[in-house]
DNA sequence: CCTCCAAGGATAGTTCAGCTATCCATCAGC
DNA sequence: GCTGATGGATAGCTGAACTATCCTTGGAGG
C-alpha cells in the first residue's frame, strides 16, 4: 500500500492521525497497523465503500456510546442503505406489502427488531424485487432463511462478547459481520454446486469453462 | 429508465438488439422489457457490475450449453472473481494452508465440488483475511455455516428444476442467485440485532440514530 | 549556523465504471 | 418533398478511489 494511500485514508477520516512528536513527523502505532488492515479488509473483501467504512469506524470509535449501543449502532451503519420508494411512487404499493407481511413473520418468529432496521429495508426491497420480476418471494422461504440464520447469529454474538476490551469488540463486530458475509454466500454457492453435482452425476464431469473471458460462441 | 440507458446496455450487450424491421425501427417485445427488469435487478439489489452481468446474461443466452452446463456456468459467473496471491507472495503460504483446509473440510462433508470453483477461492481468501487480522477464521466455523446452508441450497436447487423452459430456469437461476443473497444476509443482520435485543434487554431501547449522516460527536 | 532532505499537508490529476447528452443519418407518414 | 422520431456512434459527465506533484517545515550532519 502506497504513501499516498495512507494519507488519502487520513484525510478521508478512516484512519486516526498519529500523534505529531514534531510539526514533521508524527507517531504511528501497531494500532494504526492493524487499523489500516482492517480497512483493507473492509474495502476489497467486505465490498464497502470509503463512506460507509468512515461511518463504521467512526462510530466504533466514537466514546460517547456505550457498548451495545456501540456494538448495535455499527451494526446499522454496515449495510447499504435503502430507502423505500416515494408515497407517490406506484411501487410503493407493493413496497407497503411486502414490508407488512415481513413485519407479520418477524412478530410471528418473535424477533425484537425495529421497523427502521436497515436490513429490514434492505430485505423488502429484495422482496420487491424478486416479486415484480415474477418470482417466488413468498413468505415461506423468507422463513426458511430466518430460522437458519438466528442460531449462527447467536453463536457469532457469543462470540463477540467474549472480547473484554470494548475497542477490540468493536473492531471484531466490523470485521465478523462484515467478513463473515463473503464466506456465507460462498458456501451457499458451493452447496449449489454439490446439489447440482449430486442430482445429475454427469454434468459438469470435466472442469467448468473459465470465467473471466468471453466465452467461446454466443 | 432513460433512452440513453438501454442504448448503453445494448452496446454493452446485456441487452439483445431488437428485431430490425425496417432500417430506423427495430422491434421490442415482452422479453425485452423482462430482460431489462433482471439487469436492473442484477445491477441493483445484485450489486454486480455491468461486466459481471453481461458474462453471466451471454452464459443464459448461449445455446451451445445444455441445461445443466447453463445452470452451472451462469453460477460460476455469478460471484467475485479471486485469483490467489502469486507464487513469490509471502501471503501464499497461508493461502495454501487454508486452502488445503477447506478442501479437507469439503470432503468430510462430501460436498462435490471443483478446486477450482470460484467459491472456493473467495472463501479462502476471506478466511485468510480474518487470520490474518488475527480473528477467529477456525474450520469449526466454517463447518457450523456449510451444515446450515446446505439444505437451503438444496430447496432452491429443488425450485428451480421445476421450470420447464430452458430459458425460464436459467434466468431464474440467476434471479435467485443473486437476489436471495441480500436477503439472506439482511436475515443474518436481523437475527444479530434480535440476539443483542435480547441479551442485554435495555439496550437501544430507543429507536437508534439515523446512519446515513456523521454522528454527532465524534 | 547552514544546508539538506524526509515527512507532512494540500491540491490537482488520473483511471475506471456507469451513465448521459449530442449529433447525424435514415426513412415512414403526412 | 418535408418532418421528425428512431437507431447508431461518439463524446462528455459524475463520483469513487487512488496517485502524483508541489510546497513547507525543521531536525540532523557537517
Amino acid at each position: 500500500m502506497s504513501v499516498a494511500t495512507v494519507k488519502y485514508y487520513l484525510r478521508e477520516g478512516l484512519l486516526a492521525p498519529g500523534t505529531p512528536v514534531t510539526a514533521r513527523q508524527s507517531e504511528y502505532g501497531e494500532e494504526h497497523l492493524r487499523r489500516l488492515r482492517l480497512i483493507r479488509a473492509l474495502l476489497t473483501v467486505g465490498g464497502m465503500t470509503v463512506q460507509q467504512a468512515r461511518d463504521v469506524l467512526a462510530v466504533a470509535d466514537d466514546p460517547a456510546f456505550g457498548r451495545h449501543e456501540r456494538l448495535g449502532i455499527a451494526q446499522y451503519m454496515l449495510g447499504p442503505r435503502i430507502t423505500p420508494p416515494e408515497e407517490s411512487d406506484p411501487r410503493r404499493e407493493l413496497w407497503d406489502e411486502v414490508f407488512a407481511e415481513l413485519r407479520e413473520l418477524l412478530t410471528e418468529l418473535d424477533w425484537r427488531v425495529y421497523d427502521e432496521a436497515p436490513p429490514l429495508a434492505a430485505l423488502t426491497r429484495a422482496v420487491v424485487t424478486l416479486r415484480s420480476l415474477g418470482y417466488e418471494g413468498g413468505i415461506d422461504h423468507i422463513r426458511r432463511y430466518a430460522l437458519a440464520m438466528h442460531p449462527i447469529a447467536a453463536e457469532e454474538y457469543a462470540v463477540l462478547d467474549r472480547y473484554p476490551v470494548l475497542e477490540e469488540a468493536i473492531e471484531a463486530t466490523v470485521a465478523y459481520t462484515t467478513l463473515y458475509e463473503p464466506i456465507l454466500l460462498a458456501l451457499r454457492r458451493l452447496a449449489h454446486e454439490d446439489v447440482s453435482a449430486r442430482l445429475h452425476g454427469t454434468a459438469r464431469s470435466q472442469p467448468p469453462p473459465t470465467p473471466g473471458e468471453p466465452l467461446s460462441s454466443s
